[in-house]
DNA sequence: GATCTATATTCCTTTGTGGGCATATAGGTT
DNA sequence: AACCTATATGCCCACAAAGGAATATAGATC
């Protein structure tokens, strides 16, 4: 039942913020270890955990670990999560997790907020873009 | 996190299937029984999940326990309940259950159900009904 | 009051999960 | 090759949950 296997997903705290950060955009591992304030191993697992589950896709990009929404979700899956944009909204957690992915994701800004102590790596969009470039 | 238990509640195939079928209307533990063709402590177990939870309701009628989706759901619940409707639709275990429920369900067929070897039970609907006639 | 029916609860075992710590791995840099 | 950074994994513990068997309870009936 592809159905359970969504909620095991969703029946935890950390990862419904997630999934609701990531519903903005792609993001490595470092930027949600700053966005949702957790130790690196909890993110780690959590998102392993909804990868082996077909919630988050992910590729690496030199060092850091891309991880997004599936490009080609189930119905159900896409029907769940867009109910849980529509839970979320209301939310002060989410809502503040947002409210700092907004700080560090003006694409061009993401490089000086690492450098400057943040999490400490370089902006993978950035990297990203240059690869692109190339 | 309220969203978070709702979830939880979500994320078991039986309570599904109870949901999915709460949703037509209200019904008594027998009746689950004999729909979700489950062992009564496993229904019943559930139901106590769903209820110290606030996914369901219930109330006596004799016997009987009637449960039945919340009368004012939180809005969070609400979406999931429509979202879980949405997707339960397609799955066949569900639409097998609601064709059970609909061969028990025509209200005044039920006592003849039940007494012909069903579960056992006479209808808690038709009771209801005649004690609201009283 | 004894008994029956419908339902709930208790006890037990097994399994899954979350979190932390330590360690492994992969890719990049010098 | 040595080292650094970002990320993943293995091990351990505590705990929640699911399922089954047996038993308890509440209300109805005789």
């Amino acid at each position: 039942m592809e159905l359970v296997k969504i909620y095991e997903c969703l029946c935890d705290l950390t990862r419904l913020r997630v999934l609701n950060v990531l519903a903005q955009g792609p993001l490595c591992v470092c930027h949600f270890q700053e966005i949702l304030g957790e130790p690196q191993v909890k993110i780690s697992k959590h998102l392993a955990y909804l990868r082996t589950r077909g919630l988050v896709e992910c590729e690496r990009e030199g060092n850091w670990m891309v991880y997004s929404l599936p490009a080609k979700p189930s119905p159900e899956l896409k029907r769940n999560l867009a109910c849980l944009q529509d839970c979320t909204g209301e939310t002060p957690v989410f809502q503040k997790d947002i409210a700092r992915l907004k700080k560090i994701a003006p694409a061009e800004a993401v490089a000086a907020v690492c450098a400057s102590g943040g999490c400490g790596c370089e902006s993978p969009k950035r990297r990203r873009s240059s690869i692109a470039a190339t």
